[in-house]
DNA sequence: TGCTGTGAAGTGATTCACAGCA
DNA sequence: TGCTGTGAATCACTTCACAGCA
Protein backbone atom coordinates (compact mmCIF):
# COMPACT_ATOMS: atom_id res chain seq x y z
CA UNK A 1 0.00 0.00 0.00
CA UNK A 2 1.31 3.52 -0.94
CA UNK A 3 1.09 6.73 1.30
CA UNK A 4 -1.39 7.74 -0.68
CA UNK A 5 -3.78 4.72 0.11
CA UNK A 6 -2.70 4.83 3.64
CA UNK A 7 -4.29 8.11 3.85
CA UNK A 8 -7.12 7.44 1.75
CA UNK A 9 -8.57 3.57 1.50
CA UNK A 10 -8.86 3.90 -1.79
CA UNK A 11 -6.51 4.11 -4.72
CA UNK A 12 -5.19 7.09 -6.62
CA UNK A 13 -5.98 6.96 -10.16
CA UNK A 14 -3.03 5.83 -12.31
CA UNK A 15 -1.17 9.26 -13.38
CA UNK A 16 -1.62 7.95 -17.05
CA UNK A 17 -5.42 8.07 -16.61
CA UNK A 18 -5.25 11.18 -15.28
CA UNK A 19 -3.57 12.84 -18.10
CA UNK A 20 -6.43 11.44 -20.92
CA UNK A 21 -8.71 12.11 -17.89
CA UNK A 22 -8.55 16.04 -18.36
CA UNK A 23 -8.61 15.05 -22.77
CA UNK A 24 -11.82 13.56 -23.16
CA UNK A 25 -13.07 16.12 -20.22
CA UNK A 26 -11.88 19.12 -23.38
CA UNK A 27 -13.59 16.66 -25.97
CA UNK A 28 -16.88 16.48 -24.08
CA UNK A 29 -16.99 19.96 -23.64
CA UNK A 30 -16.43 20.59 -27.11
CA UNK A 31 -19.26 17.59 -27.51
CA UNK A 32 -21.31 19.41 -25.36
CA UNK A 33 -21.21 22.68 -27.40
CA UNK A 34 -22.33 20.87 -30.30
CA UNK A 35 -25.50 19.86 -28.95
CA UNK A 36 -24.33 15.90 -28.33
CA UNK A 37 -26.17 14.65 -25.85
CA UNK A 38 -24.44 11.29 -25.40
CA UNK A 39 -21.44 9.52 -27.07
CA UNK A 40 -20.22 6.16 -27.62
CA UNK A 41 -16.73 4.83 -26.47
CA UNK A 42 -15.86 4.96 -29.54
CA UNK A 43 -16.49 8.58 -30.81
CA UNK A 44 -15.70 10.00 -27.82
CA UNK A 45 -12.36 8.05 -28.02
CA UNK A 46 -11.79 9.07 -31.28
CA UNK A 47 -11.83 12.67 -29.85
CA UNK A 48 -9.45 12.60 -27.55
CA UNK A 49 -6.96 10.59 -29.51
CA UNK A 50 -7.50 7.60 -27.44
CA UNK A 51 -8.73 4.14 -27.99
CA UNK A 52 -11.96 2.81 -27.00
CA UNK A 53 -11.14 -0.16 -24.10
CA UNK A 54 -8.63 2.52 -22.96
CA UNK A 55 -11.36 5.10 -22.34
CA UNK A 56 -13.62 2.51 -20.67
CA UNK A 57 -10.90 1.33 -18.39
CA UNK A 58 -9.95 4.61 -17.34
CA UNK A 59 -14.09 5.45 -16.68
CA UNK A 60 -14.43 2.46 -14.50
CA UNK A 61 -11.46 3.40 -12.46
CA UNK A 62 -13.32 6.45 -11.78
CA UNK A 63 -16.47 4.43 -10.56
CA UNK A 64 -20.28 4.79 -10.77
CA UNK A 65 -21.26 4.26 -13.69
CA UNK A 66 -21.93 6.84 -16.60
CA UNK A 67 -22.46 4.91 -19.28
CA UNK A 68 -25.95 3.12 -20.77
CA UNK A 69 -24.92 -0.35 -22.61
CA UNK A 70 -26.14 0.21 -25.63
CA UNK A 71 -26.43 3.88 -25.75
CA UNK A 72 -22.91 5.67 -24.32
CA UNK A 73 -22.08 8.34 -22.18
CA UNK A 74 -24.75 11.21 -21.04
CA UNK A 75 -22.41 14.12 -22.24
CA UNK A 76 -22.95 16.07 -19.29
CA UNK A 77 -23.09 13.97 -16.51
CA UNK A 78 -19.80 12.24 -17.73
CA UNK A 79 -18.04 15.89 -17.58
CA UNK A 80 -19.35 16.55 -14.65
CA UNK A 81 -18.15 13.83 -12.87
CA UNK A 82 -14.89 13.94 -14.66
CA UNK A 83 -14.65 17.55 -13.36
CA UNK A 84 -15.52 16.46 -9.49
CA UNK A 85 -12.94 13.73 -9.51
CA UNK A 86 -10.14 16.09 -10.91
CA UNK A 87 -11.59 18.19 -8.40
CA UNK A 88 -12.18 21.24 -10.46
CA UNK A 89 -15.14 22.35 -8.00
CA UNK A 90 -13.03 23.73 -5.57
CA UNK A 91 -11.82 26.88 -6.13
CA UNK A 92 -8.26 27.35 -7.00
CA UNK A 93 -6.63 30.61 -6.31
CA UNK A 94 -3.67 31.36 -8.07
CA UNK A 95 -0.73 33.00 -8.15
CA UNK A 96 1.64 33.52 -10.44
CA UNK A 97 5.46 34.39 -9.78
CA UNK A 98 7.30 36.08 -12.15
CA UNK A 99 6.52 38.43 -14.40
CA UNK A 100 8.92 38.39 -17.21
CA UNK A 101 7.17 37.25 -21.05
CA UNK A 102 6.81 34.04 -19.92
CA UNK A 103 4.52 35.17 -16.91
CA UNK A 104 3.03 37.56 -18.37
CA UNK A 105 1.89 35.29 -21.02
CA UNK A 106 0.58 32.55 -18.68
CA UNK A 107 -1.46 34.98 -17.18
CA UNK A 108 -3.49 35.83 -20.26
CA UNK A 109 -3.60 31.82 -21.06
CA UNK A 110 -7.24 30.97 -21.30
CA UNK A 111 -6.71 27.56 -19.46
CA UNK A 112 -6.89 29.93 -16.13
CA UNK A 113 -9.91 30.78 -15.70
CA UNK A 114 -12.99 28.64 -15.81
CA UNK A 115 -12.59 24.73 -14.22
CA UNK A 116 -12.31 26.60 -10.72
CA UNK A 117 -8.77 28.15 -11.33
CA UNK A 118 -9.15 31.69 -10.69
CA UNK A 119 -5.80 34.28 -10.88
CA UNK A 120 -5.34 36.07 -7.90
CA UNK A 121 -2.01 37.72 -8.32
CA UNK A 122 0.70 38.55 -10.50
CA UNK A 123 4.46 38.79 -8.79
CA UNK A 124 7.97 39.93 -9.56
CA UNK A 125 11.16 41.17 -7.84
CA UNK A 126 12.52 43.42 -10.46
CA UNK A 127 11.43 47.12 -9.87
CA UNK A 128 10.88 47.57 -13.65
CA UNK A 129 7.65 45.58 -13.80
CA UNK A 130 6.11 46.15 -10.19
CA UNK A 131 2.83 47.93 -10.73
CA UNK A 132 2.52 47.29 -14.35
CA UNK A 133 -1.18 46.06 -15.40
CA UNK A 134 -0.98 42.51 -16.53
CA UNK A 135 -4.17 40.36 -17.37
CA UNK A 136 -6.42 42.55 -15.18
CA UNK A 137 -4.03 42.47 -12.06
CA UNK A 138 -1.26 44.89 -11.19
CA UNK A 139 2.16 43.06 -10.81
CA UNK A 140 2.93 42.88 -7.06
CA UNK A 141 6.53 43.19 -5.04
CA UNK A 142 7.97 39.29 -4.76
CA UNK A 143 8.55 40.26 -1.62
CA UNK A 144 5.07 39.97 -0.37
CA UNK A 145 4.84 36.66 -0.69
CA UNK A 146 3.78 35.74 2.63
CA UNK A 147 1.10 38.19 3.48
CA UNK A 148 -0.39 37.64 -0.08
CA UNK A 149 -0.74 34.26 0.28
CA UNK A 150 -2.31 34.63 3.67
CA UNK A 151 -4.69 37.85 2.96
CA UNK A 152 -5.67 36.33 -0.40
CA UNK A 153 -6.27 32.47 0.71
CA UNK A 154 -4.17 31.58 -2.42
CA UNK A 155 -3.30 27.69 -2.53
CA UNK A 156 -1.55 26.91 -5.66
CA UNK A 157 1.20 28.79 -7.68
CA UNK A 158 2.82 28.90 -11.09
CA UNK A 159 6.19 29.04 -11.35
CA UNK A 160 7.62 31.13 -14.41
CA UNK A 161 10.95 32.81 -12.87
CA UNK A 162 14.21 32.20 -14.06
CA UNK A 163 15.96 28.80 -13.66
CA UNK A 164 18.65 30.31 -11.30
CA UNK A 165 15.95 31.52 -8.94
CA UNK A 166 13.72 28.46 -9.49
CA UNK A 167 14.77 27.02 -6.79
CA UNK A 168 14.63 29.63 -3.52
CA UNK A 169 11.66 31.05 -4.90
CA UNK A 170 10.52 27.22 -4.41
CA UNK A 171 11.40 27.74 -0.98
CA UNK A 172 9.78 31.04 -0.02
CA UNK A 173 6.34 29.15 -1.75
CA UNK A 174 6.85 26.41 0.44
CA UNK A 175 7.42 28.55 3.53
CA UNK A 176 4.51 30.34 2.75
CA UNK A 177 2.24 27.88 3.06
CA UNK A 178 1.74 26.93 -1.13
CA UNK A 179 1.43 22.84 -1.23
CA UNK A 180 0.54 23.11 -4.92
CA UNK A 181 3.31 24.53 -7.67
CA UNK A 182 3.33 24.29 -11.53
CA UNK A 183 6.59 24.79 -12.64
CA UNK A 184 7.92 26.49 -15.58
CA UNK A 185 11.21 26.23 -14.81
CA UNK A 186 13.76 23.76 -16.26
CA UNK A 187 14.53 22.67 -13.02
CA UNK A 188 14.64 19.72 -10.34
CA UNK A 189 12.84 21.07 -7.59
CA UNK A 190 13.59 19.77 -4.09
CA UNK A 191 10.31 20.28 -1.74
CA UNK A 192 8.87 18.24 1.02
CA UNK A 193 7.25 15.19 -0.08
CA UNK A 194 3.44 16.93 0.89
CA UNK A 195 4.27 19.56 -1.56
CA UNK A 196 2.79 18.87 -5.18
CA UNK A 197 4.73 19.49 -8.21
CA UNK A 198 4.34 19.37 -11.64
CA UNK A 199 6.75 20.39 -14.29
CA UNK A 200 5.66 21.79 -17.83
CA UNK A 201 9.35 21.41 -19.42
CA UNK A 202 9.10 22.51 -22.98
CA UNK A 203 13.18 21.78 -24.18
CA UNK A 204 12.25 18.07 -22.70
CA UNK A 205 9.24 18.58 -25.25
CA UNK A 206 11.87 19.30 -27.91
CA UNK A 207 14.36 17.14 -27.14
CA UNK A 208 11.89 14.19 -27.16
CA UNK A 209 10.71 15.52 -30.50
CA UNK A 210 14.39 15.88 -31.63
CA UNK A 211 14.73 12.11 -30.35
CA UNK A 212 12.06 10.42 -32.71
CA UNK A 213 12.55 13.12 -35.78
CA UNK A 214 16.29 11.96 -35.45
CA UNK A 215 15.22 8.14 -35.95
CA UNK A 216 13.42 9.26 -38.27
CA UNK A 217 10.62 7.75 -37.77
CA UNK A 218 6.50 9.55 -36.68
CA UNK A 219 5.65 9.10 -33.07
CA UNK A 220 2.11 10.74 -31.32
CA UNK A 221 1.62 10.95 -27.76
CA UNK A 222 -1.23 9.14 -29.05
CA UNK A 223 -2.36 7.22 -31.92
CA UNK A 224 -4.69 9.38 -33.56
CA UNK A 225 -6.88 8.59 -36.52
CA UNK A 226 -5.10 8.65 -40.22
CA UNK A 227 -4.16 12.03 -41.99
CA UNK A 228 -6.61 15.04 -42.50
CA UNK A 229 -7.07 15.10 -46.34
CA UNK B 1 6.97 -5.93 -33.77
CA UNK B 2 5.94 -2.53 -33.71
CA UNK B 3 6.35 -0.10 -36.76
CA UNK B 4 9.29 1.85 -35.62
CA UNK B 5 11.30 -1.73 -34.43
CA UNK B 6 10.32 -2.54 -38.12
CA UNK B 7 12.09 0.02 -39.96
CA UNK B 8 14.90 0.69 -37.43
CA UNK B 9 15.46 -3.49 -36.37
CA UNK B 10 16.69 -1.34 -33.21
CA UNK B 11 13.73 -0.91 -30.08
CA UNK B 12 13.14 2.85 -29.45
CA UNK B 13 14.02 3.87 -26.10
CA UNK B 14 10.86 4.18 -23.92
CA UNK B 15 9.16 7.16 -23.43
CA UNK B 16 9.65 7.27 -19.68
CA UNK B 17 13.77 6.82 -20.71
CA UNK B 18 13.71 9.63 -22.88
CA UNK B 19 12.26 11.87 -20.41
CA UNK B 20 14.84 11.10 -18.41
CA UNK B 21 17.26 11.43 -20.30
CA UNK B 22 16.28 15.20 -20.61
CA UNK B 23 16.75 15.50 -16.90
CA UNK B 24 20.19 13.83 -16.75
CA UNK B 25 21.58 15.59 -19.69
CA UNK B 26 20.36 18.95 -17.51
CA UNK B 27 22.02 17.56 -14.70
CA UNK B 28 25.47 16.70 -16.21
CA UNK B 29 25.48 19.80 -17.60
CA UNK B 30 25.28 21.18 -14.34
CA UNK B 31 28.16 19.37 -13.02
CA UNK B 32 30.02 19.56 -16.15
CA UNK B 33 29.52 23.67 -15.39
CA UNK B 34 30.91 23.02 -11.33
CA UNK B 35 33.92 20.99 -12.67
CA UNK B 36 33.03 17.84 -11.55
CA UNK B 37 34.72 14.78 -13.91
CA UNK B 38 32.84 11.75 -12.94
CA UNK B 39 29.46 11.38 -11.05
CA UNK B 40 28.26 8.04 -9.28
CA UNK B 41 24.69 7.04 -10.59
CA UNK B 42 23.79 7.87 -6.67
CA UNK B 43 24.92 11.31 -7.48
CA UNK B 44 23.76 11.58 -10.99
CA UNK B 45 20.32 10.42 -9.60
CA UNK B 46 19.61 12.21 -6.89
CA UNK B 47 20.45 15.26 -9.34
CA UNK B 48 17.96 14.25 -11.42
CA UNK B 49 14.96 13.48 -8.84
CA UNK B 50 15.13 9.64 -9.95
CA UNK B 51 17.13 6.52 -8.26
CA UNK B 52 20.23 5.22 -8.96
CA UNK B 53 18.66 2.33 -10.13
CA UNK B 54 16.73 3.35 -12.90
CA UNK B 55 19.24 5.67 -14.17
CA UNK B 56 21.73 2.45 -14.50
CA UNK B 57 18.17 0.72 -16.31
CA UNK B 58 18.17 3.69 -18.38
CA UNK B 59 21.83 4.42 -19.60
CA UNK B 60 22.18 0.54 -20.23
CA UNK B 61 19.38 1.38 -22.70
CA UNK B 62 21.53 3.33 -24.66
CA UNK B 63 23.84 0.65 -25.48
CA UNK B 64 27.79 1.39 -24.83
CA UNK B 65 29.01 1.61 -21.44
CA UNK B 66 29.38 5.35 -19.98
CA UNK B 67 30.35 4.21 -16.47
CA UNK B 68 33.21 2.47 -14.65
CA UNK B 69 32.88 0.11 -12.09
CA UNK B 70 34.12 1.47 -8.69
CA UNK B 71 34.32 5.09 -10.10
CA UNK B 72 31.05 6.13 -11.82
CA UNK B 73 30.82 8.10 -15.18
CA UNK B 74 32.55 10.26 -16.87
CA UNK B 75 30.36 13.50 -17.08
CA UNK B 76 31.42 14.86 -20.48
CA UNK B 77 31.58 11.70 -22.25
CA UNK B 78 27.82 10.62 -20.90
CA UNK B 79 26.20 14.19 -21.77
CA UNK B 80 27.84 13.60 -25.31
CA UNK B 81 26.30 10.50 -25.60
CA UNK B 82 22.97 11.10 -24.27
CA UNK B 83 23.04 14.32 -26.72
CA UNK B 84 23.77 11.94 -29.50
CA UNK B 85 20.97 9.67 -28.67
CA UNK B 86 18.38 12.89 -28.46
CA UNK B 87 19.66 13.73 -32.04
CA UNK B 88 20.92 17.16 -30.37
CA UNK B 89 23.88 17.16 -32.93
CA UNK B 90 21.89 17.29 -35.93
CA UNK B 91 20.79 21.10 -36.55
CA UNK B 92 17.06 21.45 -35.64
CA UNK B 93 15.44 24.61 -37.85
CA UNK B 94 12.81 26.13 -36.02
CA UNK B 95 9.77 28.27 -36.91
CA UNK B 96 7.35 29.31 -34.24
CA UNK B 97 3.66 29.68 -35.49
CA UNK B 98 1.88 32.74 -33.56
CA UNK B 99 3.14 35.32 -32.31
CA UNK B 100 0.65 35.78 -29.72
CA UNK B 101 2.16 36.89 -26.21
CA UNK B 102 2.92 33.32 -25.61
CA UNK B 103 4.76 32.70 -29.28
CA UNK B 104 6.54 36.04 -28.23
CA UNK B 105 7.47 34.33 -24.91
CA UNK B 106 8.69 31.13 -26.66
CA UNK B 107 10.88 32.88 -29.13
CA UNK B 108 12.50 34.24 -26.10
CA UNK B 109 12.80 31.27 -24.21
CA UNK B 110 16.69 30.02 -23.29
CA UNK B 111 16.06 26.55 -23.72
CA UNK B 112 16.03 27.17 -27.37
CA UNK B 113 19.18 27.93 -28.51
CA UNK B 114 22.01 25.56 -27.99
CA UNK B 115 21.53 21.74 -28.05
CA UNK B 116 20.99 21.85 -31.79
CA UNK B 117 17.82 23.79 -31.86
CA UNK B 118 18.16 27.06 -33.80
CA UNK B 119 14.82 29.25 -33.84
CA UNK B 120 14.79 30.52 -37.93
CA UNK B 121 11.13 32.15 -38.19
CA UNK B 122 8.14 33.51 -36.04
CA UNK B 123 5.13 33.87 -38.49
CA UNK B 124 1.62 35.12 -37.56
CA UNK B 125 -0.98 35.97 -39.49
CA UNK B 126 -2.16 38.78 -38.15
CA UNK B 127 -0.90 42.45 -39.94
CA UNK B 128 -0.80 43.98 -36.51
CA UNK B 129 2.23 41.92 -35.43
CA UNK B 130 3.74 41.20 -39.11
CA UNK B 131 7.12 43.18 -38.93
CA UNK B 132 7.71 43.22 -34.82
CA UNK B 133 10.67 42.49 -34.02
CA UNK B 134 10.67 39.45 -31.81
CA UNK B 135 14.00 37.89 -30.13
CA UNK B 136 16.12 39.43 -33.16
CA UNK B 137 13.98 38.02 -36.02
CA UNK B 138 10.63 40.07 -37.36
CA UNK B 139 7.73 38.80 -37.31
CA UNK B 140 6.78 37.07 -40.86
CA UNK B 141 3.33 36.18 -42.74
CA UNK B 142 1.74 32.88 -41.88
CA UNK B 143 0.60 32.81 -45.53
CA UNK B 144 4.15 32.81 -46.41
CA UNK B 145 4.68 29.42 -44.50
CA UNK B 146 5.53 27.05 -47.16
CA UNK B 147 7.71 28.98 -48.69
CA UNK B 148 9.64 30.02 -45.61
CA UNK B 149 9.58 26.45 -44.83
CA UNK B 150 11.60 25.49 -48.21
CA UNK B 151 13.92 28.65 -48.41
CA UNK B 152 15.05 28.14 -44.55
CA UNK B 153 15.26 24.51 -44.50
CA UNK B 154 12.68 24.45 -41.49
CA UNK B 155 12.80 21.03 -39.93
CA UNK B 156 10.35 21.89 -36.31
CA UNK B 157 7.44 23.84 -35.93
CA UNK B 158 6.28 25.05 -32.55
CA UNK B 159 2.20 25.66 -32.90
CA UNK B 160 1.40 28.87 -30.31
CA UNK B 161 -1.53 30.05 -32.26
CA UNK B 162 -5.07 29.86 -30.57
CA UNK B 163 -7.33 26.47 -30.32
CA UNK B 164 -9.40 27.29 -33.15
CA UNK B 165 -6.60 27.01 -35.18
CA UNK B 166 -4.61 25.03 -34.45
CA UNK B 167 -5.79 22.10 -36.75
CA UNK B 168 -5.74 24.38 -39.66
CA UNK B 169 -2.56 25.23 -39.05
CA UNK B 170 -1.38 22.09 -38.25
CA UNK B 171 -2.09 20.80 -41.78
CA UNK B 172 -0.85 23.68 -43.55
CA UNK B 173 2.63 23.12 -41.45
CA UNK B 174 1.96 19.06 -42.60
CA UNK B 175 1.69 20.20 -46.41
CA UNK B 176 4.57 22.34 -45.85
CA UNK B 177 6.73 19.45 -45.30
CA UNK B 178 7.36 19.56 -41.40
CA UNK B 179 7.42 16.14 -39.83
CA UNK B 180 8.34 17.45 -36.33
CA UNK B 181 6.05 19.54 -34.52
CA UNK B 182 5.36 20.72 -30.99
CA UNK B 183 2.03 21.69 -29.86
CA UNK B 184 1.25 24.40 -27.12
CA UNK B 185 -2.78 24.56 -28.01
CA UNK B 186 -4.47 22.19 -25.74
CA UNK B 187 -5.99 20.00 -28.94
CA UNK B 188 -5.53 16.87 -30.06
CA UNK B 189 -4.37 17.28 -33.20
CA UNK B 190 -5.17 14.78 -36.20
CA UNK B 191 -2.50 14.31 -38.72
CA UNK B 192 -0.96 11.21 -40.28
CA UNK B 193 1.18 8.81 -38.91
CA UNK B 194 4.63 9.92 -40.05
CA UNK B 195 4.21 13.41 -38.53
CA UNK B 196 5.61 13.37 -34.98
CA UNK B 197 3.72 15.42 -32.86
CA UNK B 198 4.34 16.83 -29.04
CA UNK B 199 1.89 18.19 -26.90
CA UNK B 200 2.72 20.75 -24.13
CA UNK B 201 -0.54 21.59 -22.06
CA UNK B 202 -0.39 23.52 -19.24
CA UNK B 203 -4.12 23.08 -18.01
CA UNK B 204 -3.69 19.45 -18.40
CA UNK B 205 -0.72 20.16 -15.35
CA UNK B 206 -3.16 22.74 -13.59
CA UNK B 207 -5.78 19.74 -13.41
CA UNK B 208 -3.62 16.58 -12.55
CA UNK B 209 -2.39 18.84 -9.91
CA UNK B 210 -5.90 19.93 -8.91
CA UNK B 211 -6.66 16.36 -8.55
CA UNK B 212 -3.92 16.14 -6.36
CA UNK B 213 -4.37 19.03 -4.46
CA UNK B 214 -7.84 17.72 -4.31
CA UNK B 215 -6.63 14.61 -2.77
CA UNK B 216 -4.98 16.08 -0.04
CA UNK B 217 -1.74 13.99 -1.06
CA UNK B 218 1.57 14.88 -1.51
CA UNK B 219 2.94 14.46 -5.06
CA UNK B 220 6.03 15.05 -7.13
CA UNK B 221 6.62 13.60 -10.87
CA UNK B 222 9.88 11.86 -9.54
CA UNK B 223 10.00 11.23 -6.10
CA UNK B 224 12.84 13.53 -4.92
CA UNK B 225 14.85 13.79 -1.00
CA UNK B 226 13.63 15.53 1.36
CA UNK B 227 13.03 19.33 2.50
CA UNK B 228 14.78 22.46 1.63
CA UNK B 229 16.61 23.35 4.54
C1' DT C 1 -28.93 -5.86 -30.72
C1' DG C 2 -25.42 -2.51 -29.25
C1' DC C 3 -22.40 -0.71 -26.25
C1' DT C 4 -20.76 -0.54 -21.52
C1' DG C 5 -18.14 -2.49 -17.65
C1' DT C 6 -14.68 -5.61 -16.16
C1' DG C 7 -12.04 -9.85 -15.17
C1' DA C 8 -8.11 -12.01 -17.39
C1' DA C 9 -4.21 -11.92 -20.34
C1' DG C 10 -0.55 -9.57 -22.24
C1' DT C 11 2.85 -6.06 -22.42
C1' DG C 12 5.86 -2.75 -20.61
C1' DA C 13 8.37 -0.27 -16.94
C1' DT C 14 10.57 -0.30 -12.39
C1' DT C 15 12.94 -2.27 -8.71
C1' DC C 16 15.77 -5.78 -6.77
C1' DA C 17 19.85 -8.12 -6.11
C1' DC C 18 24.05 -9.54 -7.36
C1' DA C 19 27.77 -10.87 -10.68
C1' DG C 20 31.66 -8.61 -12.75
C1' DC C 21 35.15 -5.37 -13.37
C1' DA C 22 38.38 -1.44 -12.14
C1' DT D 1 36.29 -2.56 -2.09
C1' DG D 2 32.96 0.24 -4.67
C1' DC D 3 30.06 1.04 -8.19
C1' DT D 4 28.37 -0.32 -12.69
C1' DG D 5 25.62 -3.34 -15.73
C1' DT D 6 21.96 -6.57 -16.07
C1' DG D 7 19.03 -10.82 -15.55
C1' DA D 8 15.09 -11.90 -12.71
C1' DA D 9 11.14 -10.52 -10.09
C1' DT D 10 7.74 -7.31 -9.23
C1' DC D 11 4.59 -3.93 -10.21
C1' DA D 12 1.69 -1.07 -13.28
C1' DC D 13 -0.65 -0.14 -17.47
C1' DT D 14 -2.99 -1.58 -21.67
C1' DT D 15 -5.54 -4.56 -24.49
C1' DC D 16 -8.57 -8.34 -25.15
C1' DA D 17 -12.72 -10.55 -25.01
C1' DC D 18 -16.97 -11.24 -23.39
C1' DA D 19 -20.72 -11.18 -19.78
C1' DG D 20 -24.45 -8.16 -18.63
C1' DC D 21 -27.73 -4.68 -19.14
C1' DA D 22 -30.85 -1.26 -21.63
Amino acid sequence: MTDREAQHGERALPEATLERLTVYLRALEAAQQAGERTVSSETLASAAGANPAILRKDLSLLGGSFGRRGVGYDVAGLADHIGATLGLKERWRVAIVGAGNLGRALAGFSGFRGHGFELIAILDRSPAVIGRPVAGLRVRPAEDLESIVAAEAVNMAVLAVPNAAAQSVCNELVAAGIRNILNFAPVVLQAPADVNIRQVDMSRELQILAYYAHQGVGHQDAVPPLAPE
